[in-house]
Formats: structure tokens, C-alpha cells, sequence
RNA sequence: UGGGCCGUAGCUCAAGGGUGAGAGCGGCCGCCUUAUAAGCGGUUGAUCCGGGUUCGAACCCCGGCGGCCCCA
């Protein structure tokens, strides 16, 4: 009993050992590998050496603590522009560095030493500081590298490294000798906890409760004078609102809004003064019938520099205009503790108000503050709420919840309290519209960005640059100990910059100021000989800050300034503010032409991610369970401009997309087994039609992602690779050349014409997929035909347009054919679905006809396109046709066209699968159409169909 | 409280103020078994809401609602 004949052998089909499954998660640990082997980055530099430099500097991530989706993100995009800059011909070296002083670090080693703050000598935190980060730098670098960021990960730029802290302090002494620098009592956000000064950027906003408290403030006599006399005979007050009890020990003054009305109302044989506007919410507030009858009404002008009798300290108040003051809560009428706010601090200054803060750093009040002395400002709250009902002066208390800052790193609440602090000075040489000068000469992706950054830079206040904590780099100053004169000069302080770059900056803490400044300095002022070092440490943004300096300048490979930075958007008040503030003061520049920023990441419907929604994905699950590749995938795939949200559905869908496209490369890939470009490839002017159509749809992506990349739109260029895959090759290019590609001669025209096509697709697709799917495209590499310029993908060049001009009557021929391949489609579909007369569309022989001669014509003429097109037996073109028993008629949607499709006559050819009449008119491959007898005789003249 | 940005099918993206708002994925319904833990076809389905400008609005303006970032 003969088996039937087995055609499959004489057929060309795919042939490849590329796996359909990527098996992502265990197979890039490979290529990393390879990468690391091939010494890549070096490699990279060395192919694009003398080309035009691009520079994109790393904005160093915390070292501190796992990367998470949004350092991942960005370290990706970071990638992506690296690689694709590279594949378009700049030279690109990528330095990755890390921020590695400050509080956060300093409070975790704390924690893990069991200790608090100022237990241990400095430099003993100091260095458990730096080898805290040194550990976190290490995981964080295989994390970035597992993501398959090419970069210099062996020598990345550290701001703790020796060269940098005296860096740091050398941009320091720049500002310092410029006369930016200044030093002052003035109020700061104040963590009790921590016990340091914070910056605005470290400050976060927390829903917090407080005491709502109304708070009455006795008018004195001067004061009263401006009243009538009929109201005069009640005691009259001014009522003010405050959620900082504790402040009010502070208090100073009392403000009024130069412009509203004010009235004195009567509630309970009292008078009461407060804004107007405000009245019925007081009066809703107290929980009143009906609002107190207004007295009188008062300017705010007239009270100007009259008093108020503190609620229960024997000491006046002054009343003040300000025009911050808002009718949108509280009283119209504003507590003033200079102190304890910043407005209270300016106001106070316009008035002459001390700058008074009776509570010390760990928010405990002076211990001569009669009753509360040594409390605990939050302890005292309460006391100062029972203090003011027993001296008669609360006029009503509650509770609010309200969006209050916190430290960002301990999460508790943080105050405003002045102190000597440290600052650069917005308005020395005019640094603040310098800055807003660069601002409008850099390039801002997006556009808005530059609008946030104004307005930011407008408003800012001084910079206070000092911390009360050791990690840090010292704030670099020289005191004079006899008449307080700090030494500006700037050769002053070469020396104990030399010794910070030979020994760090841990030298000031070891030695005297004496070692380290030159011997025999004298004080220019008073000629003293002794002098003390300031101890405070310099703010991290300052670190960072200085950083083009340190690196940008330093690093031969690199320059001054950078052609982009790329951030979250969050870095306008961060990195992208203090980095131009120190280029503009110290360099008259700002330190990049370009800012491009990204949004954050957010769970599927939209919401931000955080441990208490439990809606966190982190990075490593995702390599985990579907390859960095897919991680990649998803950053390219969406606008990375907005927020990026992150689900199981959107990754799902992603590995969809990824194995379509592999799959499209795999199939392309299993039929240039036989190929070889320096023999096989087709000219382009030699190739038949669709195969030249095809090229022009290449063309059209080749271009559209070159654009991309240029514009960083990385997701135009995923979906653009994603649908040509699946519609221009997968649906239309690969169905339809199936039957070339498998059956004609291995070494025909037609066959090799396709497989030029599918050369190009898979050659230009693998480049333009290269920077995202970077190890794919690496893996696809390996298995491309024919010479390759290098051994890795990613020291290729981008493609070129294969075929960038065709005249339009091609394309709209083109476009015609496949609007009526559509047509015919729809008709298939019904003789499949509804007749149920076919199954394979091989099965039918369709019919065409139209009443438009023009479209009849185009028909007649492309009648053997179209049979291909269609993937159907036959095709023929008829003037008219009208619907018949057994077949089904459809009439076009879009064009006046007519359909009907029978099943197709003759046999099913076993080798090729079409019905043909020519099927069993050989006698020895009775099996086969004449077309595949052709075939099969050319290449086994002697093969005999063994019969069943 | 304020400033900025965003809102197009279930998901991810498109649509220079101008035809019936396009794709891909998914869903649903089929086909194929020569890309096979594949492939092909058909089909379903959307402009956040309410006003306004305009001959015409997803797009411009105003007001809501929701989200994100920054800030008080």
C-alpha cells in the first residue's frame, strides 16, 4: 500500500532555527551578555568617532532604594535616543551617573545603625552614608543594565566620587566669590524630625488634620480711636483664623487686605472686626441663626499701624496691609508670625518686624516662654487652644483636614522656622532674568514646558542652600572668629578644594580651618588670623546641579552644553531649575539647548501609583514575566509625554503586537533560507509591480520612522512597524506571495523578486526596530542573509528608503487593486460564511463585472493581478453579470462593481492547492496543475507520482 | 488656593478648522491546517459633559467633570 505522493518536498517552505518563542525572560540575560563580550559601548563610540557629537546627560536617579517603572521609563527613552541618534550617524556617548549625599541616605543609615541624628560623630555617618550608596549604586546599575541601556556603566559619574565633591565646592566658592552668596535668619521649611532645613523640592503635600482655630485679638487704644464711639463701649476684637495654634506665640502683627471692607459686628456683647466677605461664613461657621448685626464698617487704611493685644502675652500686635490676604477662607484678617512663613517674613521685613522663631530645631518651644516653655510645638497646640479659652479670646475651634507639607523623605509634617540659613540670591547680577533669558533660548519638548519653567524661575524665592546634616559636601566658608567677616576670595579656598579632590570632602571634618586654608590668611577686614569653617552641608540640588560641570566639562568625550536633558516633567522645579540657575551664574549659559520631558506612570484608569492603592507594578515582575523587551515595548508604544498608564491589560496587548511582529520577521526569516543578496536580490527595476508597490510601502515607513526618531515620537514608530507587519506584510505581502514563494522554482524570477522584497522589509524593519526591541532586533540580526556591516545590530546605521519616488498614477493603480481585492473579499466571505459553498478562498472562481467601462477596463487589464491579489482560482471580467443557483452575488460598498463567486472548476491541485482544469492532464503527475508540473519536472525530471 | 498639561472605540495610537473620525490589538462570527502554542477573512465599536464662535468643530473660546505634575 503506496503512500501518497508527499508534494511538501518539492515545495520551498520556511525554513529557520529563529524560535517562534522568544522566551524573553531567559534569553536576554544571553544577550546582555554578548553585549558586555563585544564590549558594545566602546564599540558604538568607536564606529561613530568624528561624527557630529550628541550629547544627552544623565540626570543622576537617587542611590537609594530598587528603580521602579518611572526610573525605568526613563532610563529607556534615555536608550531609545541614544541608540537611535547613534543608527542616524551622531556620535553618542552615554554617561549614566547617580545622586548620592542628602537626607534621605543619611536616614536610612541612621535607621539601620539604630541611632539618631548627631549619636555619632559625622564622619562615622559619613562613611556608612557612602557605602550605603555605594551598595545601592551597584543593584541599581544591573537593574538599568538588565532594562538594556547600553552605556558606560564601568565608569559612571558618581556625586559623591572625589572629583566631584570638588567640583561641587568649587562652583560653590564660584557663586561665593561672585557675591551671590549670602547668609541669613529667614524662615525655611523646617523638618523637626530630621532636623534640617528643606528645599521647596523636598517637601511633600499629605492630607493632614489640624485645629481650626478663631482666635480674638483685643484692639488697643489707637486702634479704637478709629471706631465710634457707641461701638467703642463693647471690647472690640480682631478675629483671625489659623491653623497653627503654636504659631501664635509668634505673632507679631495682624493683616488686613488694603482693598476690602471691613465691618465690627456684635455677637454676644462683643464687637468683632473681620473682613466683610467673610461674615456669613463666620457666622456659618460658628454654627449662628442668623448673621450679627454689623456695628460699622472700617477701612483697613485707617487701622494701618495700630495695634491688637496679643491673645495671652503681654505684647501688641501690629496691624498691617497685605494684599495676599483672600476672603476665600478664614477671617479676611491674617496672623502674622515672621517667623513662621514666608509671606509673614516679607510683610514682617516691609513693617520692621523681628524675624522672631522662639523654637529650636527639634520644635520645641524656648524654655522662657512662660507656660509652654520646652513643649513640643504640636504638645502645645493644645495647650495654647486652653490657654486662649481661659483668657477669654477663642472664638471658636474645630478640626480640618487640608493638604499640608511634609518632609518627603521622614513623611512628617514640616514647619516654617527661621533661621541662619544660606542662600544664592536670585537678584545678584540679575541672575533671576538671566535665567528667564535661557529659558526662552532653549528648546522646550513640549512646548509648555517653558511656560512652567517661567513662571517657576519668576516666582522663586532665594535659594537656601544650607542643611543642618553631614552627608553632604560642606558649604565651603571661611568665618572670620573675630569680627565675623566671611573670606570671599576665591584662591582662598584652592587649598581645601585640591585636598577635596585627593581626599574628599570628609578633609573638612578631619581639619582644622587652619590646615585648610593657605598658611598666613589674614582677615581683610580686621586682620585676624583665626577663623572658624562653616558646618553646614550644601542642598543635593546643588549636587546635581553643578553636574555639567563635573561631567559634562571633564569627561573628554563629552561637552558643555548638552543637546538635550531628559526628565519627568516634576524636574522643572528640580534638576532642570538648579542645573540652569548654576550654568547661568557660573557659566552665563544655559547647560542644554534642548529639554525634552516625560510624564509618570499610572495604574489603567488613570491614577497615580502608590503603595496604598496597591496598584504598584514593579519593574523586575514585568522582566519577570514578559522580558525587558516588553517593558521597552510598552515605553515605545505610548506618548510618553502624557502620563504613561500601566496595566495587565495594556501589557497583554503589547505581547500580542511584540509577537506579531516577531512572527512576521520569523516567517520572512524561515523564506530567505535560500537566499543570498549578492547573488539572489532583484534590482528594483527589474521587480514586477506588486513587488515594487511593496518597496514604496517601505519607503513610506522607512521614512515615517526616521521622522520619529528625529522628533523622539518612538511611538509613532512602534505602531507604525506593529501595523506593517501586520497589514502590508503579514495580510497582504505574505498571504499573497505565499504561493510564489512556495512553489515556484527555488530559483526563479517571481520567488527571488519576492524574496527581495521580504529582504529589504526584514532588513529595514530590523534596524528601525533596533533602538526599542533592542534584543530582537538583535537576534533577528544573527539570522539575516548575506554580509553584515557589523556584529551587532546596534553598530548598524539606520536604513535608507528603499524606494522613495513612484509616480502617483502607481499608487492610486495600487490603491484601486486593493479596493477591489476588498470587494471580492466581502464576497468570499459570504460564499464561506452564508452559502457555505467554499472554505479556503483557493476554492472559488469569482466573477467580475461593472456598468463603468473606465473600472471594467482597469478590471480587464489587471485580470491576473487580481487573481493573485484575491488568492482565488480564477478571475474573469464580464460586462454583466446576474446572480445564479449555487453562487453568490454581491454588489460592491464602495465601487459599482458586481460579484459572483462559484466554487472553481477543476481539480485542487495537491502540490499548490489552486483548482485547475489542468489538474490530471499529465499522466505521470496526474495529481498536479500544469504549473506545479513544470515546477516539479525542471528539478525531478524522473519523479513518479506513487499512487494511492 | 493657584499654575501647567491631558481627556478620541474595552486597550494603545491616528486625524494641517472641511467627505460617512482612521488603524492595530481585543470582543464576536467564520475559514484554513503548506508561518501551526501560528495564519486569513468578516463584523462590532469612540470624539468626557454643557454652552458658544463658525457655512462647517475632535480641533478655537467659555463653564463643568475626571486624571496627572507643580505649588500654597
Amino acid at each position: 500500500m503506496a503512500e501518497k505522493t508527499d508534494w511538501k518536498e518539492t515545495l520551498n517552505l520556511p525554513q529557520t532555527e529563529f524560535p517562534m518563542k522568544a522566551n524573553l525572560a531567559k534569553r536576554e540575560p544571553e544577550f546582555l551578555k554578548y553585549w558586555e563580550e563585544i564590549d558594545l559601548y566602546r564599540k558604538m563610540l568607536e564606529r561613530r568617532k568624528g561624527a557630529p557629537l550628541f550629547v544627552l546627560h544623565d540626570g543622576p536617579p537617587y542611590a537609594n532604594g530598587h528603580i521602579h517603572m518611572g526610573t525605568a521609563l526613563n532610563k529607556v527613552l534615555k536608550d531609545f535616543i541614544i541608540k537611535s541618534r547613534r543608527m542616524a550617524g551622531n556620535n553618542c556617548p552615554y554617561v549614566p551617573g547617580w545622586d548620592c549625599h542628602g537626607l534621605p541616605i543619611e536616614l536610612n543609615v541612621e535607621k539601620e545603625l539604630k541611632v539618631k541624628r548627631g549619636e555619632l560623630p559625622k564622619l562615622t555617618i559619613r562613611k556608612h552614608c557612602r557605602e550605603y550608596a555605594k551598595r545601592w549604586i551597584e543593584i541599581q546599575r544591573e537593574e538599568f543594565k538588565r532594562l538594556g541601556v547600553i552605556g558606560d556603566w564601568e565608569n559612571p559619574y558618581l556625586t559623591m566620587s572625589y572629583d566631584y565633591e570638588a567640583t561641587i565646592a568649587r562652583e560653590f566658592v564660584r557663586f561665593l566669590s561672585e557675591g551671590y552668596v549670602y547668609r541669613r535668619k529667614k524662615p525655611v521649611y523646617w523638618c523637626i524630625h530630621c532636623v534640617t532645613a528643606l528645599a521647596e523640592a523636598e517637601v511633600e503635600y499629605e492630607p493632614h488634620r489640624s485645629p481650626s482655630i478663631y482666635v480674638k485679638f483685643p484692639l488697643k487704644e489707637d486702634a479704637l480711636k478709629v471706631l465710634p464711639e457707641e461701638v467703642r463701649k463693647l471690647p472690640v476684637s480682631i478675629v483671625i483664623w489659623t491653623t497653627t495654634p503654636w504659631t501664635l506665640p509668634a505673632n507679631l502683627a495682624v493683616a488686613l487686605h488694603p482693598e476690602f471692607d471691613y465691618v465690627v459686628v456684635e455677637l454676644d456683647g462683643e464687637a468683632l472686626l473681620l473682613a466683610e466677605g467673610r461674615l456669613s461664613a463666620l457666622a456659618a461657621e460658628l454654627g449662628l441663626e442668623k448673621v450679627p448685626p454689623i456695628l460699622c464698617r472700617v477701612k483697613a487704611q485707617e487701622l494701618e499701624g495700630k495695634h491688637a493685644a496679643h491673645p495671652f502675652l503681654p505684647r501688641e500686635s501690629l496691624i498691617v496691609l497685605a494684599d495676599y490676604v483672600t476672603l476665600e477662607a478664614g477671617t479676611g484678617c491674617v496672623h502674622i508670625a515672621p517667623g513662621h512663613g514666608e509671606e509673614d517674613y516679607e510683610t514682617g521685613l516691609r513693617y520692621g518686624l523681628e524675624v522672631y522663631s522662639p523654637v529650636d530645631a527639634e520644635g520645641r518651644f524656648e524654655k522662657d516662654l512662660p507656660e509652654i516653655g520646652g513643649e513640643n510645638i504640636y504638645q502645645a497646640n493644645e495647650k495654647i487652644i486652653a490657654i486662649l479659652k481661659e483668657a477669654g479670646r477663642l472664638l471658636h475651634v474645630s478640626e480640618i483636614e487640608h493638604s499640608y507639607p511634609h518632609c518627603w523623605r521622614c513623611k512628617k509634617p514640616v514647619i516654617f522656622r527661621a533661621t541662619e540659613q544660606w542662600f544664592i540670591s536670585m537678584e545678584a547680577h540679575r541672575l533671576r532674568e538671566r535665567a528667564l533669558e535661557w529659558i526662552e533660548r532653549v528648546k522646550w519638548i513640549p512646548r509648555w514646558g517653558k511656560e512652567r519653567i517661567r513662571s517657576m524661575v519668576e516666582r522663586r524665592p532665594d535659594w537656601c542652600l544650607s542643611r543642618q546634616r553631614a552627608w553632604g559636601v560642606p558649604i565651603m566658608v571661611f568665618v572670620c572668629e573675630e569680627c565675623n567677616e566671611i573670606l570671599k576670595e576665591a584662591r582662598l579656598y584652592e587649598k581645601a578644594i585640591e585636598l577635596f579632590e585627593a581626599h574628599g570632602a570628609d578633609i573638612w571634618f578631619e581639619k582644622e580651618a587652619s590646615e585648610l586654608l593657605p598658611e598666613g590668611t589674614t582677615c581683610p577686614r580686621c586682620g585676624s588670623r583665626s577663623f572658624r569653617k562653616e558646618e553646614d552641608i550644601l542642598d543635593v540640588w546643588f549636587d546635581s546641579g553643578v553636574s555639567f560641570a563635573a561631567v559634562l566639562e571633564r569627561r573628554p568625550e563629552l561637552k558643555f552644553p548638552a543637546e538635550l536633558y531628559l526628565e519627568g516633567s516634576d524636574q522643572h522645579r528640580g534638576w532642570f531649575q538648579s542645573s540652569l540657575l548654576c550654568a547661568v551664574g557660573t557659566r552665563g549659559r544655559a547647560p542644554y539647548e534642548a529639554v525634552l520631558t516625560h510624564g509618570f506612570v499610572v495604574d489603567g484608569k488613570g491614577r497615580k501609583m502608590s503603595k496604598s492603592l496597591g496598584n504598584v507594578i514593579p519593574p523586575e515582575k514585568i522582566i519577570k514575566r514578559y522580558g525587558a523587551e516588553i517593558l521597552r515595548l510598552w515605553v515605545a508604544a505610548e506618548d510618553y509625554r502624557d502620563d504613561i498608564r500601566l496595566s495587565d491589560e495594556i501589557l497583554s496587548r503589547l505581547t500580542e503586537a511584540y509577537r506579531k511582529i516577531r512572527n512576521t520577521c520569523r516567517f520572512m526569516l524561515g523564506n530567505l533560507y535560500d537566499f543570498d543578496p549578492e547573488k539572489d536580490l532583484v534590482p528594483l527595476e527589474k521587480l514586477p509591480e506588486f513587488e515594487r508597490y511593496l518597496l514604496f510601502r517601505l519607503s513610506g515607513l522607512v521614512s515615517k520612522c526616521l521622522r520619529a526618531y528625529e522628533s523622539y515620537d518612538f511611538h509613532h514608530v512602534t505602531h507604525g512597524i506593529h501595523q506593517f507587519c501586520a497589514v502590508d506584510l503579514s495580510a497582504i505581502f505574505i498571504d499573497v506571495s505565499r504561493d510564489t514563494l512556495y512553489c515556484e522554482a527555488p530559483d526563479s524570477f517571481a520567488r527571488r523578486a519576492a524574496q527581495t522584497v521580504l529582504y529589504h522589509a526584514t532588513n529595514a524593519i530590523t534596524r528601525l526596530m533596533a533602538p526599542i526591541l533592542s534584543f530582537t532586533a538583535e537576534e533577528i540580526w544573527r539570522y539575516l542573509p548575506g554580509q553584515k556591516e557589523a556584529e551587532s545590530v546596534h553598530l548598524a546605521s539606520f536604513p535608507e528608503p528603499p524606494l522613495p519616488q513612484v509616480e502617483p498614477a502607481f499608487q492610486e493603480k495600487w490603491e484601486k487593486l486593493f479596493a477591489l481585492r476588498s470587494e471580492i473579499t466581502k464576497a468570499l466571505e459570504i460564499g464561506r460564511k452564508e452559502a457555505k459553498i467554499i472554505g479556503n478562498s483557493l476554492e472559488a472562481a469569482v466573477v467580475l463585472a461593472s456598468e463603468d467601462k473606465d473600472l471594467r477596463d482597469f478590471l480587464a487589464e489587471n485580470r491576473d493581478l487580481l487573481t493573485y491579489l484575491a488568492i482565488v482560482s480564477e478571475l474573469e471580467v464580464q460586462e454583466d453579470v446576474s446572480p445564479e443557483e449555487g453562487a453568490v452575488f454581491y454588489e460592491g460598498e464602495e465601487l459599482p462593481l458586481k460579484v459572483l463567486v462559484r466554487r472553481a472548476s477543476g481539480k485542487k491541485c495537491e502540490r499548490c492547492w489552486k483548482w485547475s482544469p489542468t489538474v490530471g492532464t499529465r499522466e505521470d503527475l496526474p495529481g498536479v496543475c500544469e504549473r506545479c508540473y513544470r515546477v516539479v519536472k525542471e528539478r525531478w525530471p524522473d519523479l513518479k507520482e506513487s499512487s494511492s
